[in-house]
DNA sequence: AGCACGCCGACT
DNA sequence: GTCGGCGTGCTC
């Protein structure tokens, strides 16, 4: 009787054995419809092994086999067993994450018929500087594996490099699969990929595209019809039995670590696919990640450098404000405001980057303290005068802003600091005659006005424009001359040991929006640090120096990349719930962790209280990623048996980006 | 995760 | 005497 052994989206790490008189091996990878407790669920065939170590009466046979499908290949398999592994999560879990949901369900998208691309010559393809032909050069002749950190300055064209090495992959028959951070940038990419291969099936892979769009792209890359994947972290998953290539666009952007459920990063899974398929991978990005620079360094990817802009053109000049003697008006320097002015004299656009949005973080009495906390988390209400609300971030708790403090009656309450819509409202009362426009998630709440607002801006109806993070990716305004950037210091002391890599990326990134085409740009940065190394770095366009300071910093504290992490966090209602569970969990973990494996106490997190739920963590530490992986398998083993792990929510987060 | 079983408090 | 609370255990 031939078993078969079934991974189901359980929270558990073992898989389930079945009787199924008609399977063979070629069954392995379909999916299957089984008996399990009362009901029934629908998983993925993982092995037809000879013999069960259920004893044989417990074996139920299966309802069906889907057989219509293809069954997905080993190489696919192999991929959900090692990020089941890797990052300690249930192998049926992957799995069924991995899959599009409407195949998850057992159900099949509508045979579509393929609508012909239109057979529009192909796009023009602009001359490769050296630097970008070596480029190509290099990843075009990789043999096997091969990882590759494409380091490019902003407009170095980087893109037309994956391009050209997509071409090269499709040229030998191959798939390629490009990621890139966001839902937002891959219109406009599929477009460019489009023009640039007429006649290949380009498949979109993100949460935006529909259900049955969605398993109709997985299942034409499975049978090997589509030949370019392009698509946000999850697209990672997506079968591509001839891949030939992958691409990471932005490599360093945190959005590539996914940061519940499976806890995975579409980064390195992409490098471990790559080195699966025996392929060459390229991380790109103006700004690397320190793990991948460091890779360069040490010899494990080949550095590959774009030093100067495609278009001819100089970098914006940085420069640091010194805001230490000065008094602000309304949070700007002379300077700032001068040099906005000039713009709008010049009629040049110019971009204010803040990054907090709301009119102000937090409103407080001045008699007796009161402060606008939320309910629910540990953090304050921020002020919104648009619709004179204070609105929580993170729970999105709100409340009419109140005429007197709730505690004392006191009227003289007042808001504390600013955020983009108190920038915006200040401009606009300096500068009666500008167009101030302000973009940030409350502005461009969806797709539709995110979009006005950007043809707003091409259509050149706006010459200020104040602006969180959203404005940093992706999009170029050619008259947008100069950025200001207020605030930034923030970053430049906290206490996460990558703020300052983010803070760098992040300004790097927003400056590099200003001065293209033939205006050259000036990017200023508003600091009481004006000394600070980072800004010279910033100032000097210089990453090199840059990361190699970091490094040594983070080599120095002993923290990542020259040490690997995992996180065990918990919540529930009391945080001392919390804190008694990872104290259990440490003193499980003590017989497990050898000499290689640091355990660190038990701690509240930094924003102790979200959603009404009480946060702790316990960070678990080794230079070495086996010996840290051998124990965290063993840990979590133990962790299941733990019976105070039923009452409350943990998970444990491999490689964690924020701590 | 679901879903049963199972043993202790307030209700017709 | 029952209804129902959620602690504990199992699912091939």
């Amino acid at each position: 009787m031939t078993i078969v052994r079934v991974a189901l989206d359980i929270p558990l790490s073992r898989c389930f054995d079945y009787l199924a008189p008609e399977a063979s091996a070629t069954d392995v990878g379909r999916l299957v419809r089984v008996p399990f407790g009362r009901g029934e669920k629908t998983g993925v065939i993982v092995a037809v092994p000879g013999h069960s170590e259920q004893s044989p009466d417990k074996l139920k046979p299966v309802v069906a086999i889907e057989r219509t499908l293809p069954a997905l290949p080993p190489d696919w398999l192999a991929l959900g067993e090692f990020c089941a592994r890797y990052y300690q999560h249930p192998l049926g879990a992957v799995l069924n994450f991995a899959l599009p949901p409407l195949l998850r369900r057992g159900r099949l998208p509508r045979q579509k018929k393929e609508k012909p691309r239109s057979g529009t010559p192909p796009a023009v393809r602009p001359a490769l500087l050296a630097e970008q032909q070596a480029a190509v050069d290099a990843i075009s002749g990789a043999t096997g594996f091969m990882p590759f950190l494409l380091h490019g300055v902003t407009g170095s064209g980087k893109t037309e490099v994956y391009l050209h090495a997509i071409e090269a992959a499709l040229a030998r028959g191959r798939q390629a699969l490009m990621l890139v951070p966001e839902i937002a940038l891959t219109p406009q990419l599929e477009g460019r990929v489009a023009g640039r291969f007429p006649g290949t099936r380009i498949v979109a892979a993100h949460s935006g595209v529909a259900d049955a769009a969605r398993a109709r792209g997985f299942l034409d890359a499975l049978e090997g019809c589509a030949d370019i994947v392009l698509g946000t972290r999850l697209s990672i998953f997506v079968p591509l039995p001839r891949l030939g290539l992958i691409v990471v666009d932005e490599e360093h952007d945190a959005s590539f670590k996914q940061q519940d459920g499976l806890r995975y990063s579409a980064r390195d899974v992409a490098v471990f696919r790559a080195k699966q398929h025996d392929i060459p991978v390229v991380l790109g990005s103006a700004t690397p990640s320190l793990e991948s620079y460091c890779h360069a360094r040490n010899g494990r990817y080949t550095l590959l450098s774009l030093t100067r802009r495609a278009v001819a053109e100089a970098m914006p000049a940085v420069r640091c404000i010194d805001t230490r003697r000065e008094k602000l008006q309304d949070g700007m320097s002379a300077a700032l405001l001068a040099a906005l002015e000039l713009r709008l004299q010049r009629g040049e656009q110019s971009l204010v980057f803040l990054n907090r949005r709301g009119y102000a973080p937090v409103l407080a009495c001045s008699a007796c303290g009161w402060i606008s906390n939320c309910r629910r988390c540990t953090a304050h209400r921020v002020v919104h005068l648009a619709d004179r609300r204070m609105r929580c971030h993170h729970c999105g708790d709100e409340a009419a802003i109140p005429r007197a403090c709730p505690d004392c009656g006191n009227q003289d309450i007042h808001p504390f600091g600013r955020g983009t819509q108190r920038i915006e409202a200040a401009l606009q009362d300096r500068f009666p005659a500008a167009r101030v426009l302000r973009i940030d998630r409350d502005s461009a709440s969806s797709p539709r006005k995110w979009q006005a607002l950007l043809e707003q801006i091409h259509a050149g109806d706006a010459d200020i424009l104040v602006g969180t993070q959203m404005l940093a990716k992706g999009h170029d305004f050619p008259r947008l001359t100069l950025v200001g950037a207020v605030g930034a210091d923030a970053a430049l002391f906290a206490a996460d040991f990558r703020a300052p890599e983010r803070l760098f990326a992040q300004l790097m990134q927003v400056g590099g929006r200003s001065g293209r085409a033939e205006l050259p740009g000036e990017v200023l940065i508003q600091t009481e640090h004006p000394g600070h190394p980072l800004y010279a770095a910033l100032a000097g366009h210089d990453y090199h120096h840059f990361a190699i300071a970091q490094l040594a910093e983070r080599e120095q504290a002993g923290f990542p990349p020259y040490a690997f992490q995992a996180l065990l966090r918990a919540e529930a209602r009391e945080v001392a719930w919390s804190l008694e569970f990872l104290s259990a969990a440490r003193a499980l973990a003590q017989p497990l962790a050898g000499e290689e494996v640091m355990l660190y106490d038990p701690v509240p997190m930094r924003m102790v209280r979200l959603m009404s739920l009480e946060r702790a963590q316990l960070l678990v530490e080794s230079r070495s990623r086996p010996a840290l992986q051998t124990f965290l398998a063993a840990w979590c083993n133990a962790l299941a048996t733990l019976k105070a792990s039923r009452r409350l929510r943990w998970h444990l987060d491999v490689d964690p980006l924020e701590l």
